[in-house]
DNA sequence: CAGCATCCCGAGTGATACTG
DNA sequence: CAGTATCACTCGGGATGCTG
């Protein structure tokens, strides 16, 4: 692998779009395996919660998560925006800001996703317990 | 990066353990984060729901998933097991045999897994249809 | 049968610097 | 402010071969 060679190389010179678009895989087979790939985003899910609040800017968010890389956070949002789960306005301010809302489809997601929290924030307790008692 | 350069090299000579006991990462700040990394594996979440239905031995396992490696098998249960979602017991046959069940843990598991499975198939669809309109 | 040991590749992710 | 471009590094995950 030579240091010039890209992963993931788009290789679209003249249309300079979006270096890496979505960063995970396909919804090959099970739609449910793709579904939980996207939830088990390390940052994804937490997004989304914080979008299921109220719209946010992206500074915004960057200070919210606050561990976040730049990188990773528009990564992310774009990934979420390319499923549909988040919408991206531009706003003509003389600084151009944009705010990140949840779209309908977002929005229905976060009650299965509060059931799994739940289930984690109850059990969780139990999962460390387990890891400290080596069999 | 030289050939001979390892990648995330173990250094433990005398020691020689497991090489990779637990795939994924720790239960930092967030306790549904690291539930979520867990679901989100490619392969946990796939065992967990066909131990939900029954036992299962190791081989049986690795037909009934086709597709994984011997390795990420042994790896997912292991995590799982080490979890306390998944028990693991040897039996004592000539040939020796061993099988995986779910714990009362990874029972509970089941039923927040199930929510999130009906979301993603009832919705699944509307997420494709949004990646195959750019913008 | 049920693993363990290695090698290797690519995806995920962070740090940093630069731009409209 | 809201990104984009690179570089570098770690880790998930597959292939293969060996063992009790």
């Amino acid at each position: 692998m030579t240091d010039t060679a890209n992963t993931g190389v788009r290789a679209r010179l003249d249309d300079h779009r979006l270096p890496d678009p979505v960063p995970a895989g396909e919804y090959e087979g099970c739609p449910v395996t793709g579904v939980l790939r996207r939830v088990g985003d390390k940052w994804a899910l937490l997004l989304v919660t914080l979008l299921g609040q109220r719209p946010y800017r992206f500074n915004e968010l960057h200070r919210a998560v606050d561990g976040i890389s730049q990188r990773m956070l528009t990564r992310t949002l774009r990934t979420l925006e390319s499923d549909g789960l988040v919408d991206r306005e531009v706003l003509p301010t003389s600084p151009p800001s944009v705010e990140y809302r949840l779209t309908p489809l977002g929005v229905s997601l976060l009650e299965p996703l509060a059931v799994l929290a739940g289930w984690a924030l109850d059990h969780h307790a139990e999962i460390v317990a387990a890891r400290r008692r080596p069999v």
